[in-house]
DNA sequence: CGGATCGAC
DNA sequence: CTATGTCGATCCG
């Protein structure tokens, strides 16, 4: 493709290559620059099929800059003022609430893989060197990197900008071992440390350093690896451990300048024991200290960052690489000097992507990222620019988050071209196979199984089905995804599916409660039970049986028996249908038959599915699509503690939200302390082992963050409070929390309460007061309601700014339904307990223990000063 | 809920 | 010849 990227336009193409990672090349006198890295790779690319599909996504990603462009160009100034005017809102309070007191640490191993195997083969060193294979690099020695070898580069490709290069094949049972010495040195600093894959972990090291202060020397002192396997190569790696940021060379032989070591603490480095460095104790030296002993014990490196929050320290770690560290000091200034100049690229959760829609708006730095905060909350969905706001100002997760319970699980597979129906459907067994492995280790069962498809133009599609009962077994989840596989199959007949990968994946787990009564209900009651259609929930015998192919791959070790419990389970008319399914596929032509067919017995399983059923027990109708949930009514029954009325399952699965509003201080305290209650509610009824899986100081943690947060929020003294209150009053409940984990349902109100349909949801009884003038307002129409809150909402938004009343006012728009004019939602979610996201890195920092008063008298304006 | 996309390692 | 695998999050319909 063409040209340069035109700012402000919407044609803005970079062109695939730098989309290829080839911007930073530190061109050494052996390497290539970046022209000839570029025109090499494009030679080798340009017209495969790979390239094609690459121009395709280019051009979908060029379609959405300008459709954000076309929205750019309808923002009128008023607009962008009144948006200001509430993004510094939540500024101040985001400035307010930054919480500086604990101290991150983001260890990253210096080309992981290609160290180790340079490490284990000194023929290596000196070489250029990837791991990976002929079709993919997982990475790179630094000497190939001057030649424009990267991770994620195919390998074909690495050889043509580099023919000396050295491919690695992986051997991710030696990294593992590796990365299991170094895990063992981080867990002295921070038990609770988060790995993040093999070859990175952040560290709260804030405990660690209070303690260490009263250490005695010894604890801190470290000796040099003097065993024979190291002692050949000690003068080349051993010892290399350089810091850059003391200025300090790189020189081979570490610690023999001590004066250069006496750092912020001056400590004077004991050497007086032979062998041996004694580390002091500011975090630098605690870092130090734990990358000396990561080099001692596996003679690899790592490069580290030190900084108030894990956003930082992350991007902190990528400063002195490799082999070297970099600290942010816990001050506001500090922080934002860090920032200032930074790429958005660098900031870790901003992709390609991200990068060149903003780039179309003329962002590039952070403080660019800042300056134009108005405009992105009106470009962007509420997450997208508070991450953007919490970026441009420094903030991150100041805690380790646990990781939760894994939500999904999945396999997949690229090949070379697939296209017959049959390899097809015995691939996606053994896919079916080896995931159900995997499932049985952790002991998961999920409603929902996903096929992830890609053809040989690289074109991915996923096709998911979510059935009623859940699946594990190799069996039950094939029998789904061979309907899934059948239909796409199906579409594009009569020409032949032409797959270059397979993957797939089972989603919906079973909570710890559910699996308890899946097991009580499925086995004991139902298997028990004759006549009603549970019994045809699973699904047929083994679809092994279609595959004569397959039929000599290994038994599995209790196949019998599970052969035996599903036939158990199993509906008298599955056979006759099998047999012909078994028929039909080895017919080439008709794998739409076999589709059919099969499908037929699913159908056969849905329709049948007691849509309403009437619970034994109690005699009550019940109606459910989830099997779960009915057989915890049962068993509730069964056990005689079902309480009529509050755990009523119905279609809606409503009841979970009659129940809470039936609490009675719930509409009127803040959605924290909604939260709060709302969590008491569910840990009290439901004892899943997911509550009681966070660690004791983990929930007691959360819980001083809420109060804390809630006690702040009392009384509304802003706008953005009133606004915040007017949500907190008018809000109902959501309409749907189906689940009982904990973690799950925050997820579920963050989702509630993000779409603005569930804002002024009102019931038809309810009394709407306007929060901002106090007046009730007799409409049942939630349309002239809304407008009349946001007539009143502008006038004191506009008073604010420009002392002058009236102002062209926006109805919540439905219209738009996102972006633009969506007041409501910003400070609605203003009010979200921060941190609740997974992802750790783009997480706006927790709420500090002691909400310190607005100290900093700074304006926004000479924010970056 | 399903499907596509993004982003990270 | 030859462009990964696995997971979580988000957005939209």
């Amino acid at each position: 493709m063409d040209d340069m990227n035109k700012v402000g336009n919407s044609s803005c193409n970079d062109g695939v290559l730098l989309r290829m990672g080839l911007n930073d090349n530190k061109a050494g006198m052996q390497g290539l620059d970046k022209d000839k890295i570029n025109k090499i790779i494009m030679e080798a690319t340009k017209g495969s099929r790979f390239y094609e599909n690459e121009l395709k996504k280019d051009q979908q990603v060029n379609q959405r800059i300008e459709k954000m462009m076309q929205l750019k160009e309808k923002i009128t100034t008023q607009q962008l003022l009144k948006a200001q005017l509430q993004v510094d809102k939540l500024v101040i309070e985001l400035e307010q609430n930054r919480n500086l007191s604990s101290t991150i640490v983001h260890i990253d191993m210096d080309a992981f893989y290609a160290a180790v195997e340079m490490r284990d083969n000194p023929e290596l060193k000196e070489k250029p060197i990837a791991v990976g294979s002929m079709s993919m690099l997982s990475t790179s020695n630094y000497h190939a990197r001057r030649f424009g070898v990267r991770a994620a580069m195919p390998g074909f490709i690495a050889k043509k900008l580099c023919p000396h290069l050295t491919i690695v094949p992986l051997n991710f049972e030696k990294y593992g071992k590796v990365s299991k010495e170094v895990r063992e040195i981080l867990t002295e600093y921070d038990p609770n440390f988060m790995p993040m894959g093999l070859d990175e972990a952040y560290l709260n090291i804030t405990e660690h350093l209070e303690e260490r202060l009263n250490w005695p020397e010894d604890k801190r002192r470290f000796f040099f690896n003097t065993e024979s396997s190291a002692e050949k190569d000690k003068d080349d790696i051993n010892m290399s451990v350089k810091f850059n940021e003391d200025g300090y060379s790189s020189s081979p032989v570490l610690f023999e300048d001590n004066t250069a070591l006496m750092d912020d603490h001056s400590e004077q480095r004991d050497q007086s024991v032979e062998n041996s460095v004694v580390f002091g104790t500011s975090a630098e030296e605690a870092v130090k200290e734990i990358r000396f002993r990561i080099e001692q014990k596996t003679q690899l490196t790592a490069s580290a960052g030190i900084a108030p929050n894990t956003m930082l320290a992350k991007m902190c770690s990528d400063r002195n690489k490799p082999n070297g560290q970099c600290r942010i000091a816990p001050e506001r200034q500090a922080v934002l000097d860090f920032i200032k100049d930074l790429p958005i690229r660098k900031v870790p959760g901003i992709g390609k992507v991200t990068e060149k829609m903003l780039k179309a708006l003329g962002i590039v730095t952070c403080s660019e990222l800042y300056q134009q905060r108005a405009l992105l909350s009106l470009l962007f969905s509420e997450a997208s620019w508070r991450n953007f706001v919490d970026i441009s100002l420094g903030l991150g997760s100041t805690h380790l988050e646990k990781d939760g319970e894994r939500k999904s699980m999945s396999t997949e597979r690229t090949f070379s071209e697939i296209n017959k129906a049959e390899d097809q459907y015995s691939l996606c067994q053994e896919l079916c196979r080896d995931l159900a492995q995997d499932l049985q280790k952790e002991g998961l069962k999920g409603k929902t199984v996903t096929l992830k498809l890609k053809n040989v133009n690289f074109e991915v599609k996923t096709r998911a089905s979510t059935v009623l009962s859940s699946v594990s077994t190799e069996e039950e989840i094939f029998a789904v995804a061979k309907d899934l596989l059948g239909t796409e199959i199906d579409s594009v007949a009569p020409h032949p599916l032409r797959i270059r990968l397979m993957g797939v994946r089972v989603s919906g787990f079973l909570s710890e409660e559910e699996k308890k009564y899946q097991q009580k209900s499925i086995t004991s009651f139902l298997k028990s039970g004759k006549e009603n259609g549970f019994l045809r929930l699973q699904p047929g015998k083994s679809d092994q049986e279609y595959f004569t192919k397959n039929s000599e791959a290994s038994p599995r070790g209790s196949f019998f028996d599970k052969k035996r419990a599903a036939r158990q389970l199993n509906s008298e008319n599955l056979s006759p249908n099998e047999t012909v399914g078994k028929q039909l596929l080895h017919d080439r032509k008709s794998s739409a038959n076999f589709v059919e067919e099969t499908k037929k017995v699913t159908d056969l399983q849905n329709s049948n599915l007691c849509k309403i059923f009437t619970c034994p027990v109690c005699f009550e109708e019940q109606s459910s699509n989830n099997l779960e949930e009915l057989n915890r009514h049962i068993d509730e029954c069964l056990n005689g503690t079902f309480v009529k009325g509050t755990v009523e399952i119905s279609e809606n699965d409503n009841s979970r939200e009659n129940m809470l509003n039936l609490l009675p201080h719930f509409k009127n305290e803040n959605v924290d302390e909604c939260q709060k209650t709302k969590t008491d509610q569910l840990s009290g009824t439901d004892q899943s082992a997911s509550t009681s899986d966070n660690s004791a100081s983990n929930s007691t943690e959360k819980f001083t963050q809420i109060s804390d947060k809630t006690h702040r929020e009392k009384q509304p003294s802003n706008l953005s409070d009133i606004a915040r209150n007017m949500c907190m009053k008018q809000r109902l409940f959501p309409k749907r929390i189906s689940q009982d984990k904990e973690d799950h349902f925050e997820k579920t109100k963050h989702a509630e309460v993000t779409s603005s349909s569930c804002f002024f949801e009102a019931q038809e009884d309810s009394v709407l007061v306007c929060p901002v003038c106090n007046s009730e307002q007799k409409t049942t129409s939630l349309v002239s309601f809304n407008r009349h809150v946001d007539v009143c909402l502008n006038k004191g938004l506009i008073q604010e700014l420009t002392k002058k009343p009236d102002f062209p006012t926006k109805v919540y728009n439905t219209e738009n339904s996102n972006r633009v004019g969506g007041f409501s939602r910003g400070q609605q979610s203003t009010n979200l307990p921060q941190g609740t996201k997974r992802s750790g890195l783009t997480t706006s920092q927790s709420v500090s223990k002691k909400a310190k008063p607005c100290n900093s008298k700074h304006t926004i304006e000479t924010f970056f000063k």
